[in-house]
Formats: structure tokens, C-alpha cells, sequence
DNA sequence: GCCAACGTTGGC
DNA sequence: GCCAACGTTGGC
């Protein structure tokens, strides 16, 4: 483990933008753009090379962390706010001074069996963690250090029960 | 489809 | 600065 890494999670509706499209993507990288909530922005801008990310899938069936990538370019200015055709057009932002981020993720590995969001509910080690607040929307969030290693103990945990 | 929770907007 | 109205998120 790199000293300094942090670890956060983004989320995802799998219809929009899955973990398997991010597996299919050249070189296995995409841009997270689009995100236009200032503490979500904030969270990314504190994003470095080599941060790991929780993947997790929002209104999926059920809901899970399905996977990890990883930060392999630290933010900088979202082009889609800028362009007017974009979903997230921003006519408010100033391009000499740009309001919005994105990062680069890369493809890690997608886990054998996802980790639901009534799983991490279960798991005393979890409680504080954002995803599980009541009416959380934060689609960046950081993520413990216990936590994170929390949750690839359940991953292996599990994977462990499909193995031979 | 419902609706609670939350963030943003804009009138005052 | 207050706060009602509105739009969005996202679990269920």
C-alpha cells in the first residue's frame, strides 16, 4: 500500500455509465465527468494518482459496490460544462476559471459477487459510512481506511464461498 | 411509481 | 438572509 493513498467510493447507475463499461473502455479508462455537487467536486479535487475507488451501482437491483478502479489523472476542468449540447452544460461557469472537475479512472477488477447495499448495512465496522447515511446523495465519497479494508475482507470473505 | 431527503433558485 | 418552490437522487 502506497503511504498517503486514500480511498473513496463514486457511484453509478449501471445503466448510465456500469463497471462494465468501464472494463470495455480503451485502455480501461474513462473520465469521470459530469459531476455538479460542490462537496462531490471538492472530494474529487482532493483525488491523487493511485487513490482507489469503490465502484458502486445506484438504483440497480439490488444496489452494490461492484468493483474497484483506480485514480490515474487528478482533476481537472470537466470539458462538458462548457459544451451546450452536454447534459451538464454549466452557462454559469467561467472558462478562465472553470467551477467543474473531473478525474481519470482506470479498471481494476470487478468483484465475483457484488456487495449489496443491505450487506454493508449488516457490518458493524461500516456504520459511519456516508453510502449508508439516511438520504445520502453524495455520488463521490471518501471512504476509511478500515472501511475499505472492511470491505475487501467481505470480497474475499465471499469470493472465498465460490472457491474450490 | 412513490416519496423522503437534499441542494439550488429566486422573490422578497 | 429567509424560506418556499422546485428539481434531482436513489432506495424501496
Amino acid at each position: 500500500m502506497t503511504e498517503g493513498q486514500q480511498y473513496w467510493l463514486v457511484k453509478s447507475e449501471p445503466e448510465a455509465f456500469s463497471i462494465d463499461d468501464l472494463a470495455r473502455s480503451t485502455r480501461q479508462k474513462t473520465s469521470w465527468d459530469g459531476v455538479r455537487n460542490y462537496q462531490a467536486r471538492n472530494f474529487l479535487r482532493a483525488m491523487r494518482m493511485g487513490d482507489q475507488v469503490l465502484f458502486y451501482h445506484s438504483n440497480a437491483n439490488p444496489p452494490s459496490i461492484v468493483g474497484i478502479a483506480e485514480v490515474v489523472k487528478a482533476a481537472y476542468p470537466d470539458a462538458t460544462q462548457f459544451d451546450k449540447h452536454a447534459t451538464h452544460y454549466d452557462p454559469g461557469s467561467d472558462p478562465g476559471r472553470p467551477r467543474w472537475d473531473m478525474v481519470d479512472i482506470r479498471f481494476v477488477r470487478k468483484f465475483t459477487a457484488p456487495l449489496s447495499l443491505n450487506l454493508l448495512r449488516e457490518q458493524a465496522v461500516l456504520k459511519r459510512m456516508e453510502l449508508l447515511r439516511k438520504g445520502s446523495r453524495l455520488s463521490v465519497q471518501p471512504i476509511r481506511a478500515l472501511e475499505w479494508k472492511e470491505i475487501i475482507r467481505l470480497v474475499e470473505h465471499i469470493a472465498g464461498r465460490y472457491a474450490v
